[in-house]
DNA sequence: CGGGACATTGAAACGTCTCAAACGATGTGG
DNA sequence: CCACATCGTTTGAGACGTTTCAATGTCCCG
């Protein structure tokens, strides 16, 4: 108990805070290892997310609040439910490397040695359950299909993180750029050309392993060669998807 | 025992093949969430070494022999017993990306949709333990405890690829290969000032995300400013330690 | 011992970073 | 409700550092 306020200590933003009782609502989207039915994600059982209800805590927080830093002693992890929340690192410099934006159903809480290895804050308002490790530790013991749905999940996130180093190995902003409107179009809905870009330009430079300024200048020229049009801050609008396409393949 | 064939297809370079019948040699190593007694990682028990050896096979391969590629249809997990491999990803320009060294305890397979993610190949005459998925999940039903060592294993791995992408994201290649010096140097033996380089440079490069040239030039600053030096292409050895973790840490 | 792959070194080109300034959006207090 | 301060975004010009291309030197294996 004392751990866990321990572990929230950093955020006084907390609007609200409740123990759920009930079933997760949504979540914690996982894919088996094997192939199933396509690209369909396999959620928990009904049974499971009531079994999560009983240890998992609701929490509510505005935009821009910390959930919690880097090094600080672990003692939960937590599924996102609804919003948009950003894994960072703040190296020596200053400088914030954004390592992840998670979006509903995604999980975190990377532990090493009891302590937390980045940071965690969001980026619009948001609901995450919170889950206590030891709880969850005694769960999988008895569950253990459970736990395998958390393998599943942890796995995925290893493939994720392989992809964004091959985003940011690329040289070129541009192509940068390219591919990283094409994983949100991925995670986000795939209907129509639109793609909904949910944080800001510096975050985007700052997952991209780029400079603002050079995300900017990347845009523009998308812009200029009616690649990609940008009706406003927060919208992508593809208009030569073969260019688009090539683009984001050629490396 | 058909798709443990077709897993296999792309090596004829296996040397030789046995069942172990025993239980597995060194390894697997995790580490828990909890931090336990310091860095010491925890190895599976006995019993569950005996358990995993009913169902692993031992492969001997020689030096730079392929394991699988991407996108071949997934059958099995692996861990390396002894030797060095390598993960990577073949983009479609013909660059290749190493997304990982793996040394004896470290295991690799990672898979979605049924195909393996990324290819991988030995890089020294090389000792693995193949596991196949759909027996090992079934032994994770009965052995959650099992189960967890693998969740631990994988969540370490993560940690471990955003550490490679923080490596990654600074721009000067000194910084880059000081940084994969140290990482060296944590992995293997931390004994003396001497780091062994098992890999050859263009494997550093392209694990840096960097050309040849551009390692080789770093090597050579490092070498002038008299900071480390490198007794054989195998070898370095680092003279001026303060200002070896100040290049680290300064980005 | 020879051949081939790997490693080093040099010079020019390319692209991002940095610094600087203007513009736009946002949210707070009067 | 508006004004204003602040932050974020865009655009420009120069400096820096890696990439590329080319050639030489070195190591390792057959």
């Amino acid at each position: 108990m004392q751990m866990l306020k321990n572990a929230m200590a950093d955020s006084k933003n907390v609007d609200q805070r409740r123990a759920t009782g009930g079933p997760l609502q949504p979540l914690l989207r996982a894919r088996p290892f094997t192939p199933g039915d396509g690209n369909m994600v396999q959620l928990l059982t009904d049974q499971q997310q009531a079994e999560l209800g009983t240890i998992a805590t609701e929490v509510r927080l505005r935009a821009r609040a910390s959930i919690y830093t880097a090094d600080s002693v672990a003692a939960s992890i937590y599924i996102v439910q609804t919003g948009l929340v950003k894994v960072s690192q703040h190296l020596p410099s200053g400088r914030e490397q954004v390592l992840a934006f998670l979006f509903p159903g995604d999980m975190f809480g990377l532990v090493e040695n009891g302590r937390y290895l980045n940071s965690v804050a969001t980026l619009t308002q948001t609901t995450i359950y919170r889950i206590p490790i030891d709880a969850l530790t005694e769960m999988f013991r008895r569950d253990g299909d459970l736990e395998l749905q958390f393998l599943y999940k942890v796995t995925h996130e290893l493939g994720e993180a392989q992809r964004r180093e091959t985003i940011v190995t690329r040289r070129d902003a541009v192509g940068r750029v390219v591919m990283f409107l094409q994983m949100l179009e991925r995670r986000n809905g795939n209907n129509s050309a639109c793609i909904e870009i949910p944080m800001s330009r510096t975050d985007v430079a700052r997952y991209l392993g780029l400079s603002a300024e050079a995300v900017s200048r990347a845009i523009t020229q998308l812009r200029r060669d009616e690649i990609v049009s940008f009706p406003n801050l927060h919208v992508a609008r593809i208009l030569n998807r073969p260019r688009f396409d090539q683009i984001a393949v050629a490396m």
